[in-house]
Parts: structure tokens; C-alpha cells; sequence
DNA sequence: TTTTTTATTGACTATTTTTGACCTTTTGAT
DNA sequence: ATCAAAAGGTCAAAAATAGTCAATAAAAAA
């Protein structure tokens, strides 16, 4: 392990944990560079594959003089539960009549926003109908498709 | 250790929030430059990065003898207004660049939330993997593609 | 051992901020 | 009417950051 890159996410993660600042900070990219005595882009390597949003954080960053990398943790694991529930629920491929009805489900559970139902929704079609309409893709493969988006989206909410 | 422009930014938004007056405020550029030790022209670099019409401002000015510069903040009004704005933002294609800047303005003027912000990333995101890796449609298309996707959810939430 | 995945680097690119030289508009005095 | 002074505007260069991509190298899996 060692690596490099693992040093750096701890380094990260830690500064996360005691940044009193509900879990956000910033930091230059050549500074955490020159701490670890490596290239710039290596941290870039770091966050893109130890901070993504799928594992529960946000980074935005800005160039230019004054530059920076803000990174925020979103998630709190106790939600690890929740995800493995809805990704058995949704399972492989989900029909667009089982979409509505999960969130359904969802949305009077609250666990979803009206708002956030139609914004999957809304995503969904368009995705099936470029499948369709533009390549002409089989439907059990769209549903498949589907599927995965549909998991992503809920696991970028579930964790937020 | 933030920037110039970034503090003469929260000056003035101090400025507009404080003043009694329909939060509208005349400064004097010069005066303005000088009380944070810059050329003139860094206000309207500021002015032009950070209170445009996008961000929800109007700024006018007048030059010559008893010159100003005007800024208001303007209110979002109905619902048509939200959505032409949006239609106008988004435009026919759009970059990821752009995609980012888009929904973090709308989301810090409190016109969609975080979860909905990630939503629509993942969807843009996984919509655009798609094209790229399934299909191999070009850059160009794909943008254009994402910016239909981008109106509609947007669309969607904005109706709702 | 061979293959596949993950890390490391660096050359090249892109964006943002800061500064300054030069331009235009408005007012007011003569 | 003219001109000088007093604003504000434009634009492009320079400086300060961050991002991307592809070639290697190292580690893990088969």
C-alpha cells in the first residue's frame, strides 16, 4: 500500500476529520504537491480516484491566481445500509412500470422530493428514447441501461 | 488568503445586503479601486465575473464628471422569466465546463438543491459515457445531446 | 509467467486574476 | 463651441493556478 496516493487520501481524510468546518476544506495543488514531494497532476490522480462523488464527496476547484481545490464530504456511511437496499430493489433491469412504482414508493416514503422524481424520470426517458430512436438498441438492453442510471442517481441523493 | 477579487466581491455583496434601499448601490470606481489598492479596471473585472445577469444582477454606469456605477440584485419573477433564462443559459450544446457553472449558480440562487445539482450531474454524466463508449458519437453531438437532456430536467423541476 | 489494473510523471493545455496602456463619454468653465 | 478635467471602458499581456492525456512503471490478478 504505501503508495503514494494512499498516503495522499489519508492525508485528505484527515484534514477532513478535523477540519471543524463541517467536513470541507480547500487546498492548493501545488502545495499538497510539494508537501509529497510529487507532480501536481498526481493529486488530481488522488481525487479522481479516491474522491468521487460515488464515494460521497464534492471537489470543485477554480485556476488561475488565488486558485483552489475544495473538497466536502457528503456522506455519512451510516447510509450504506439504505444503498444496499435500493440496489437489490432495483436489481438488474427494471421495467419502465416497476421505474414508476419504486419512486413512488420513494417519494411517499419521502426518501425523494417530487421534484427529484421527475428530474429521474425526465432523465430516464430521454436516455431510453436516444437509445431507441438513435441506435435502435434492443429493449431488454435499455432496460439494462436504465437500470444502471437509475442506481446511480439514487446513490448520488442517498449519500448527499 | 483570498483574493482580490474575491473580497471586493463580499464588499459589495455586504454593501447591497446592508443598504436599506431595495438592495441597489451606486459606487464610485476610483474610490472603490482605492480602498482596495488596485487599478480601476480590477472593479470592472469583478463586475464582470461575479454581478453579471446571469448571477441575478443589473449594473449600469454613467462616465464623466459625477460617473458611477450602479448595481442591483433583481429578483427572480415567475416561472416563464426561470425558464427562458434557463433555455437562453443552457443554448444548444454545452460543455462539462459549462454544465458545472451552470448548475452552481443555480444552485446557490437557491433554484435547485444540492441533490438535485448531483442528480442531473450523474444523469449528464452517465448519458455521455453512454454515447462516448456504446456508441462513439462525436464530442460535438454528445454536447448537444447533453444540453437537451439539461433542459428538459431542468424544465421538469422548474414546472414543477 | 502473462495479463490486467493501478500509480507516477511530465509535457502540453486551459482558466482566472492582476495590471497597465490607451479609448470614450460627460460635465463644466471660458 | 471648445477644451480640459473627470469619470468609466476595453483589451491584451503577464502571472498564477489547475486540468488533461498518454507514456511508463509497478503491483495485483489470472
Amino acid at each position: 500500500m504505501s503508495s503514494l496516493t494512499h498516503a495522499i487520501e489519508i492525508y485528505i481524510n484527515d484534514l477532513l476529520n478535523e477540519a471543524a468546518s463541517e467536513s470541507m476544506l480547500s487546498i492548493r495543488r501545488k502545495e499538497l504537491a510539494q508537501t509529497f514531494g510529487c507532480v501536481p497532476s498526481q493529486i488530481n490522480y488522488v481525487l479522481s480516484s479516491r474522491f468521487t462523488q460515488e464515494q460521497g464527496y464534492i471537489v470543485e476547484s477554480q485556476r488561475g491566481g488565488h486558485g483552489y481545490i475544495r473538497i466536502e464530504k457528503i456522506k455519512q456511511n451510516t447510509t450504506e445500509d439504505k444503498l444496499n437496499h435500493l440496489e437489490k430493489a432495483v436489481g438488474e433491469t427494471i421495467s419502465w412500470q416497476d421505474v414508476r412504482k419504486n419512486l413512488s414508493i420513494l417519494q411517499k416514503r419521502e426518501i425523494i422530493t417530487t421534484r427529484e422524481r421527475l428530474l429521474i424520470e425526465v432523465a430516464l426517458r430521454h436516455c431510453d428514447e436516444l437509445g431507441e430512436s438513435l441506435f435502435g438498441i434492443s429493449s431488454h438492453k435499455r432496460e439494462g441501461i436504465q437500470a444502471e442510471l437509475l442506481k446511480r442517481m439514487l446513490r448520488s441523493i442517498v449519500l448527499a
